[in-house]
DNA sequence: GGTAGAAATTGGAATGTTCCAAATGCAGAT
DNA sequence: ATCTGCATTTGGAACATTCCAATTTCTACC
């Protein structure tokens, strides 16, 4: 196994200078498209592979983006990191992801690792804790440009900017609409308490639910599906008189979806459910899932867009950007008029 | 924003050579422990960071280990690209992971990238096309260690082991318990056919089937939710006789499931189900899928056991690997006696 | 056949680390 | 004092590329 070849042998082998090779490999117009064929041809009969590690020493960034993301098990964060990591290779871009696990001593450690594989960039939806602060002050020395996506853990957002969906709209939408179908008592289901995004689907939650003088009713809890089920049943026994429920995400949800076909709560026509991030799988169960939809596709390549304007034309991103939503009313929630 | 701090500045901010600061950077027994500490102590207050580039440059491979997997939206295979990551990092590796998209020409391409990026292994779940003996060529010419996990499709495993599940055996146990819980006729649906993993899937199902002198029913397709529910209303409506199915994988299996709920046809009571992969939704259902489960987190560190094995050691692992399956039986199979 | 100007090519220098062989320091033995 | 052996430290070379300034080659025009 004879080491690799170098953009030396390279040369040597199509009989021009390394330089004239160098060239080749960056597409510069500057040399003869007959020579450039030549040094091509040479490449691929010595089985050449570029070396980055050697260009980036050389000449710094070279497109290389970190991301890290706090859950990747989840289908909506997978979705997201998929799609920036598609928009960012079609725009030339390699991406490294890696999951926190919502531990941010993990976050800091991988985060840590990327910034010494030399990334130029830096794409977060960054887990909750302690380590963060002491993270964000060593990205910022180190000058990288980085972007709180979905969730806003360190207040700067001059320096990261942060963007995320109006949920704030989205839970009145989701509210709105419950009522106008007939919905009595609606209660919202799932979600940590004090947390910055439970806190925006609540309020608009709680704004409309006041403004039509009810009541409402609050039940905090991880955002699993494990939860939402525990909820469909303790909500059935302790509370009949709720009789739909705003849910955190889909995850719950689709939990609540279960536990009331488990309990023979006809979720539709006896109990009425509209839930957050429209995932793919909400769709797709029976009855069909009501939920807010966040266009994380269309998102994820926004999120490629902000960065590559970012590293290449120095426009920083405005410190604030809510993408809209959009209910997606299924069986789940549609009711006969009454 | 001045230029980072390179190993020079920080061997004169402590008074030590730049020699002795990277032993100190490779933890190497040879410094005295006082040196250490002061030349640590240099590099936080310079805020040094490590240049990953450089080093590799001079000495080759740096633990980074590149994973394409072939649907990362699919949560078997993300829960799979999760644990492998994890593993391989608490061996001190990094990873760099990309989704094919089931997308031959793509897989080249990130593949390629990796590679340029000075991967030292490849972990693939490769996606089928004609791209991929080129490709496979190109991992071989460059003498990087490649491992084929959970899809085989380059035919040289002494080049490329290959490590999947027994999903013969799993296949075999699924349609033994629905026989003995009282099915009459099992139909296997889903997977595309002709494919290795759907074949083995099948191989089990058919041998059982036949020995037990029931004829196969074989519906092939997307191995989606949405192929799914199409499924059971097709099988509802055109073979009413058939009382169970074996799916190719869980997400058929919700699909079916789902397309159950929505023709009032019983899982469990009236039509038997079992999925394969056991992801973590299938507990969550309801009623709970049963399903053929493949630990996929402990195949995750076994991959990442065999990958530094062969680096660290050089032992290859072995041609082909089978981990073993188990059938975890919920209420979508397990049928009262009569 | 000469020449200006453009086009294409080229030889060092530089990048930040690791590796190696060699140098230094220090203790105890001669 | 000198030597021996060990622990620790060190300066230079090497790694594969890009950048820059300089050089060569080409083209068109007189």
């Amino acid at each position: 196994m004879g080491k690799r070849p170098t953009i030396l042998d390279v040369a040597h082998h199509a009989g021009v200078s390394k330089s004239t090779v160098s060239l080749v490999l960056q597409r510069s117009p500057l040399v003869k498209a007959q020579t450039a064929e030549l040094v091509r041809k040479s490449m691929a009969d010595l089985g050449y592979v570029y070396n980055r590690a050697a260009a980036q020493l050389r000449s710094g960034g070279v497109g290389l983006i970190g991301m890290v993301i706090n859950d990747l098990r989840n289908p909506f964060f997978t979705e997201f990191a998929i799609s920036v990591q598609m928009a960012l290779s079609a725009r030339g871009y390699a991406t490294i992801v890696s999951n926190s696990d919502e531990d941010a001593d993990l976050q800091a450690q991988v985060t840590g690792s990327m910034i010494e594989h030399g990334v130029s960039g830096l794409i977060m939806s960054p887990a909750y804790g302690d380590a963060t602060g002491a993270l964000f002050d060593r990205i910022a020395r180190a000058g990288l440009p980085c972007l709180q996506m979905l969730r806003q853990v360190d207040p700067r957002t001059d320096l990261f900017p942060f963007a995320s969906f109006d949920y704030s709209a989205g839970g009145r939408a989701a509210t709105r609409a419950l009522l106008a179908s007939g919905a009595r008592n609606i209660a919202f289901v799932g979600g940590v308490e004090g947390r910055e995004i439970t806190q925006e689907r609540l309020s608009g939650y709680l704004s409309e639910t006041r403004s039509a003088g009810r009541d409402p009713f609050v039940l905090y809890g991880r955002a699993s599906r494990a939860f939402g089920r525990d909820a469909a049943k303790v909500l059935a026994r302790e509370h009949p008189e709720i009789d739909a429920a705003i849910c955190f995400n889909d995850l719950v949800a689709l939990g609540v979806h279960s536990g009331c076909a488990e309990i023979g709560r006809r979720v539709g026509a006896d109990f009425q459910l509209i839930g957050f991030d429209d995932i793919e799988e909400s769709a797709q169960v029976y009855p069909q899932l009501s939920s807010v939809s966040c266009d994380i596709e269309s998102f994820g390549s926004y999120t490629a867009y902000l960065m590559a304007e970012w590293l290449e034309k120095g426009n920083k991103p405005a410190p604030e950007y809510r993408a809209p939503v959009r209910l997606v009313t299924r069986s789940s929630s549609r009711e006969p008029d009454r």
